[in-house]
RNA sequence: GCCGCGGUGGUGGAAUGGUAUACACGUUGGACUUAAAAUCCAAUGGCGCAAGUCUUGUGGGUUCGACUCCCACCCGCGGCACCA
């Protein structure tokens, strides 16, 4: 046999491939299975995270292809964004040439992965057969008031010059370049996903398989919570505790508030004045930062509409616009930030309810547990959750206030001032107001030349000859609108588009979508757990709502893979200088080894570890000596003892293949070679079955060895192995004996005895080393697991 | 502060309540070699010559038996956070 060498294989392997279309998708054929990695972002330079992504969801395809399914593996780009604009300004190209060169460059990087995905399918969201769909969706979605507009307070990032939604801001800061996001007043298109809110909760037991974090962080971020809106005269409160109003003391309004100048007595006017302004000056970063409580009373009273008194109406910027109704009824025994401000100010504290741990406390800090009430007038005596009902009933009887149910979700802002995105299919008429672009008119195309250097101003406004349109109302001048979209909305749906590119007349097939869809299995990051994952389970129940599919959720099963870390165990980065190119591992170790050290270094779910390149001679090792193996195949039968080891590792792989546990796999395949090895000869059969097992993980090897067996066909067109079930019983048993709970001895008995306890109890009894232990006491009890364990409990004489 | 995940050898990590440390990296010794690399064989949690004994973040509990279940605490990672 001839050296391992995969520089030499491998290439040509894949040639073979790309030659045979051994990967081409027929959706026609039966038994489907949608694979999804979540498709990479062109900026033509294929890294680590990207490797790891395409090279366990390939895996785990080309398992489920073993396994006889017709496994549908797209994959395709994510075209739009704001780098490609940025290089285009630095390096004086333009995006689209950028990124359509860079789409092609990473195709060719993936090719030497080895993956099983085809582009036959492909998606590239900046061209306009797909973001002519963007426009139609934002057209469905302003019908079904679900896209409306809105000058407001948005997150502004000075550095890209654009809006960012909630969503896209970490810690303050831009999620992209890591500038501290402004408030600015800005116009903007929303979609209603507050609409959806309720729909968008997991329910405790969900019908599909997503991480529970994913889960809990997304009911997190939707943020429901239940109370009532109060009205202390004509000003609203949100709250979620109306069992205790007879504490609120005072109220609390947003320096924001619409209501709070005409609450000003001329006494205060200078001073809340004063604080509107410097509140107005504050980042949202300073004023998240800045704790301590500051506040000015407004000169105002309104009436407690239960106790009946009169409270001081106060504005303090730790009450929030965005939140509720930007007003509160400050209570302060019973909430920790009240406590605080009413202690500053010294405001007037009234308990209301009794608690548990009130007594040694109740002085230094506000009690928010449930309890017992006191001060509430008839409501003394009841506990708070009885009271929260009865007082709440109270309140809408006599239209004081209502129940409420309030979400800390906001509407997604999806206007962007920059170059590089869908046009947004809106038309501004002088006369006829805001007028949609006509289906038909469908796709805005997006024009190549316009000014795209970033000044504040939408790019788009630079092109004349663009931007001003006949109206198509009353085709008058019209100017259309400049911002391009988020480009989350192109990922929202592309999963729905990969079914069937290129259709022209339909955002996609919807007869093809009832028979492909759901994804059978979606790998992604958990950096999209509140983004992208949230935005696609909201198209995906839009979609239902206009009849194009009738899914809730359009994954069945989503896997968060794990984050590979540079070599000094921090996070990949270029100022830290501790980036792995993925390409030069491949050059060094060969496609196959990188891709099992990806699936045998850490638990590929959800785990975070250092990527250590010297650690991928063992991968390598084990390939090489699945190859030089090769000169031990014989035509031999395999001993029953062989068999027996053989069924164990089928089945052992395809359970963990099947669990995302690729590492426990690798590791079974590489037990069974160490017992394979130490074997004389080794027949055909085993032989075969391993290169089966092994090829998900090590695509071309396989194959090459395949071909070299004389095998006709593909390897990777097999069947994967059955399991013969009389097989997985072995002949002999080890039976653990312990004394008391310890370890004293290993019996290895015939299988057909595991049942009949007496006589393994003899065996146990008669080993020289339980005897030792058992001399001086009395064996008092015997427990036997059939198969397993015998433990025998003693007392002392 | 709240929510979620985790803490096991020198390292990455295995273990349906039933032999803790599979598999791999590293290390050590040996074979081969003029030599080195590569390869192959062996050893490898701690203490002990050994019989043994101790060991899964800490402290309790349940159990014949706990890495696994329960309670309290400590530490690390990720997310959210003045959300009323």
């Amino acid at each position: 046999m001839k050296k391992y060498i995969p520089a030499e294989i491998e290439a040509k392997i894949q040639g073979k491939w790309v030659k045979e279309e051994l990967y081409k998708t027929d959706l026609t054929k039966p038994k489907k299975f949608y694979v999804l990695a979540e498709y990479a972002y062109p900026s033509g330079n294929l890294h680590m995270g990207h490797w790891f992504t395409f090279a366990g969801a390939d895996i785990y395809a080309r398992f489920k292809r073993l396994q006889g399914f017709n496994v549908f593996f797209p994959n395709g780009f994510d075209a739009f964004g704001l780098p490609a604009e940025n290089a285009a300004i630095k390096n004086k190209i333009h995006p689209e040439d950028w990124t359509l060169a860079n789409v092609e460059k990473m195709k060719e990087q993936f090719g030497t992965m080895g993956a099983s995905f085809t582009f036959d399918h492909e998606v590239i969201t900046c061209l306009p057969e797909y973001y002519k769909w963007n426009q139609w969706i934002f057209l469905q979605m302003l019908k079904k008031d679900l896209a409306y507009q809105k000058k407001s307070l948005s997150n502004w990032c000075e550095q890209c010059q654009t809006v960012l939604a909630n969503e896209g801001v970490e810690a303050g800061a831009c999620w992209r370049c890591g500038t501290e996001v402004v408030q600015k007043e800005v116009e903007q298109w929303f979609f209603k996903i507050t609409d959806y809110a309720e729909k968008l909760l997991w329910k405790e037991t969900p019908s599909v398989d997503w991480p529970q974090s994913l889960r809990d962080a997304q009911n997190n971020w939707i943020g429901k919570s239940e109370g009532a809106l109060i009205k202390f005269n004509d000003l609203e409160v949100f709250t979620t505790r109306p069992d205790t109003i007879f504490g609120a003391t005072f109220l609390v309004l947003s320096p924001e508030h619409p209501k709070l100048k005409d609450l000003i007595s001329k006494q205060q006017e200078d001073e809340v004045l004063k604080y509107i302004q410097i509140a107005g000056t504050k980042s949202e970063l300073e004023r998240k930062e800045n704790k301590e409580k500051t506040g000015v009373f407004t000169g105002s009273y309104v009436k407690n509409p239960l106790s009946e008194k009169d409270i001081p109406v106060w504005v303090a910027d730790y009450v929030l616009t965005g939140y509720g109704t930007g007003a509160i009824m400050a209570v302060p025994a019973h909430d920790e930030r009240d406590f605080e401000f009413a202690k500053k100010f010294g405001l007037e504290i009234v308990r209301v309810v009794k608690t548990d741990e009130d007594e040694s406390e109740k002085e230094e800090k506000a009690t928010t547990g449930e309890g017992i009430m006191v001060n509430s007038g008839q409501y003394n005596g009841l506990s708070s959750s009885e009271a929260r009902e009865k007082i709440t009933n109270y309140l809408v009887e006599h239209h004081l206030g209502s129940i409420k149910v309030q979400y800390h979700l906001h509407d997604w802002s999806i206007s962007r001032q920059r170059y590089w995105g869908t046009p947004i299919p809106i038309i501004y008429c002088p006369d006829c107001g805001v007028v949609p672009v006509p289906e038909e008119d469908l796709p805005v195309k997006l024009p190549r030349d316009v000014d795209y250097t970033p000044k504040g101003k939408s790019p788009l406004a630079s092109n004349e000859e663009w931007i001003n349109v006949k109206c198509p109302k009353c085709k008058g001048e019209a100017k259309r609108d400049a911002d391009t979209m988020d480009t989350f909305v192109d990922s929202s749906w592309y999963f729905f588009r990969y079914l069937s590119p290129d259709l022209e007349n339909k955002v996609f097939d919807i007869d093809l979508a009832k028979k492909i869809m759901p994804v059978n299995t979606y790998f992604g990051g958990a950096e999209h757990n509140l983004g992208h994952t949230l935005y696609s389970r909201f198209f995906t129940k839009f979609f239902k709502d206009l009849g194009l599919t009738d899914l809730d959720e359009y994954a069945q099963r989503r896997v968060n893979h794990g984050i590979v870390l540079g070599p000094d165990g921090n996070k990949m980065s270029k100022s830290k200088g501790n980036v792995v190119n993925p390409d030069e591992e491949v050059k060094k170790y060969g496609a196959d080894a990188v891709r099992i050290h990806v699936a045998f270094f850490m638990p590929y779910e959800g785990s975070s570890g250092p990527w250590i390149s010297e650690r991928i001679w063992g991968p390598f090792r084990f390939l090489e000596r699945v190859w030089n193996l090769f000169d031990k195949v014989s035509d031999i039968e395999p001993t029953k003892q062989d068999l027996i080891m053989l069924n164990k590792i089928v089945k052992k792989t395809g359970e963990d293949i099947d669990g995302i546990r690729f590492n426990t796999a690798v590791a079974a395949l590489m037990e069974w070679l160490n017992y394979l090895s130490h074997k004389e000869k080794v027949s055909q059969y085993e032989y075969k079955t391993l290169l089966i097992l092994l090829a998900p993980f090590a695509p071309h090897i396989t194959e090459e060895l395949w071909e070299l067996l004389g095998q006709e066909g593909s390897i990777h067109n097999q069947p994967w192995p059955q399991i013969e079930e009389k097989y997985l019983q072995d002949e002999k048993i080890t039976i653990v004996v312990q004394v008391d709970g310890k370890v004293r001895d290993n019996l290895l008995i015939e299988s057909d005895l595991v049942n009949s306890q007496p006589d393994i109890e003899k065996l146990a009894l008669n080993s020289p080393r339980v005897q030792k232990c058992i001399d001086s006491v009395t064996v008092v009890k015997v427990i036997y697991v059939p198969g397993k364990i015998i433990n025998l409990v003693t007392t002392k004489n």
